[in-house]
DNA sequence: ATGAATAATAATCATGAGTTATCAATTAGA
DNA sequence: TCTAATTGATAACTCATGATTATTATTCAT
């Protein structure tokens, strides 16, 4: 264990290698040339390779020395390279990010996210998966997720968030409903109506601030189905199954079966928010959080 | 420049990245605790990559650190076996070894040489070139070939050479001639047959050394051919263009057509000579050249 | 609270990389 | 056949820095 080989010698060694002068590879290398001829001696002596053949007048390679000269500069090639890669991984310019969200996120907010993301980290892999809020709160805890879109009204201590949309609701009828736009006044017009409601295993605090809405309506609606995916709500409401409430991010132009009427003058409104691990050192997370940021500045 | 990335700084990470623990790499490392601190601390700050998350009770790999444990682990592998490679290569046991030789040599000498060698060099490769004299000569001083085996008389200066064969001549008859084993006497009995000798050029001293051996007897023979191939030969005389004289090493029993008389009463004889460039820094070389001795010590 | 475990800091030491000065051997030119 | 120039190796010494010891700060387990 007397003999240590260095990065130093390799450096040393490919100079003179390439040089064939230890006078000029020492002037290169900024130091004296006797410090590099013992340097040189001492790695042979340590590899137990002789590298150099010195005629006292001409310094020529070895075959193993010429070996090692093409070798050692791959060598240092890929770890050239294989640094860069851990810079930019530091960076958070490279690697990998995974969200988690409830459906209608993916309607505007994650795709605009992830657009304005990619402009400076082209090379960011996004992993998605859409779940319910608490699969996302666990996940999160687990480290599964990086980042988690939920509608919920109070974040576990542990995890940091921020409100990304503040929206009113919408009330979901079928085209030719007897009520509309024109002629639609308060809630309580639908009290005899039938409902069909997302899940409250999907989000329950969501599910509850519904409720309230009915609540100060002076009813308790008659909840017929439960879905968890907002097409679905659309089809029967459409094939008049029933009527529907819904955030308004979820509305739709496109949609010749329904119509939508906003729910303006109720004080509840319902909340997407981005939540993290607030011990997460996933470099990716910090970019995209400013990310998050800059696009509720514009909202 | 004030920061070098050492082969030291990597071992001491893949330490710590192994242990996650500073002590026991440490330890493993036969280094004290601090001193490992300060130098990752170093390689991080140089680097400019965070490669642990430290929270003063546990060690953790970041993203980038774990992607370098992985990678210059691969790295020191490489390294390892470059420099197992390189070895090799310096102690002869790996490389090429370049041949040239007159015909003659590869009927024994060339695989019986090549047999023994690769007993001990299995991962060398030999390069075989039949040439004339002259040629392997020039082509020993251009190092275009490592060992020549000639029949030479004077060896330039520059070269080195051994005797590997001193044999006698043979004359070489068609099956049915007159003269034979039993009634041969000596070569005057053959004053007036046509001779198929070896091209003068292919090898003039030993040219001048048949010549002698006529001489001697008296005659000066008709020379009706020449050749470089001891087959053509055989083939010339069993058809009856004339009688041969060649080194008995080119004696062969498998020929039914030819018959062989070997030439003991006369003094000359013919040498075969391993030549090489005392130059030549091949560390295959030095190898093939004891087995060379060796051979000689057999024979 | 208390004590054990762990990494970071501070101060000091000592190894060995690097320096200067010189030599020995070879080559080139007068 | 002398120099003079070139070039790598040696010897002695300097000093930068890697490593050590002693200590602190923090956290975790009891």
């Amino acid at each position: 264990m007397s003999y240590q080989l260095e990065s130093r010698h390799l450096r040393y060694f490919l100079s003179v290698a390439e040089e064939l002068h230890f006078r000029k590879a020492a002037d290169r290398l900024y130091i004296s040339q006797p410090g590099l001829s013992r340097q040189i001696k001492e790695m042979e002596k340590g590899l137990g390779i002789q590298l150099f053949e010195r005629t006292n007048r001409k310094v020529k390679l070895t075959k193993a020395g010429d070996f090692l000269k093409i070798e050692l500069r791959k060598h240092f090639k890929t770890l050239e390279s294989t640094l860069a890669h851990a810079q930019l991984l530091n960076k958070g310019l490279l690697g990998d990010l995974k969200l988690g969200y409830v459906g209608s996120a993916m309607e505007e907010v994650i795709p605009r996210l992830m657009n304005g993301f990619r402009k400076s980290h082209q090379k960011v892999m996004f992993n998605l998966k859409e779940m319910d809020n608490q699969d996302q709160i666990n996940s999160l805890f687990s480290n599964e997720i990086d980042v988690g879109f939920v509608r919920m009204e109070r974040i576990p201590k542990g995890l940091n968030a921020t409100t990304i949309l503040q929206e009113p609701f919408c009330l979901v009828l079928p085209e030719n409903h007897p009520i509309n736009n024109k002629n639609f006044k308060d809630l309580s017009q639908l009290k005899d109506a039938s409902f069909i409601l997302f899940d409250p295993k999907y989000s329950p605090s969501y599910y509850e601030k519904v409720m309230q809405i009915f609540d100060d309506s002076g009813f308790t609606p008659m909840v017929t189905h439960n879905t968890i995916h907002s097409g679905s709500i659309y089809k029967l409401v459409a094939h008049h199954f029933g009527v529907s409430i819904v955030p308004r991010s979820l509305k739709s132009d496109h949609l010749k079966e329904v119509t939508f009427i906003e729910l303006h003058d109720i004080p509840q409104q319902t909340a997407l928010s981005a939540v993290w691990n607030e011990n997460n050192r996933n470099p990716v997370l910090d970019d995209f959080l400013v990310q998050v940021q800059s696009f509720k500045s514009v909202h």
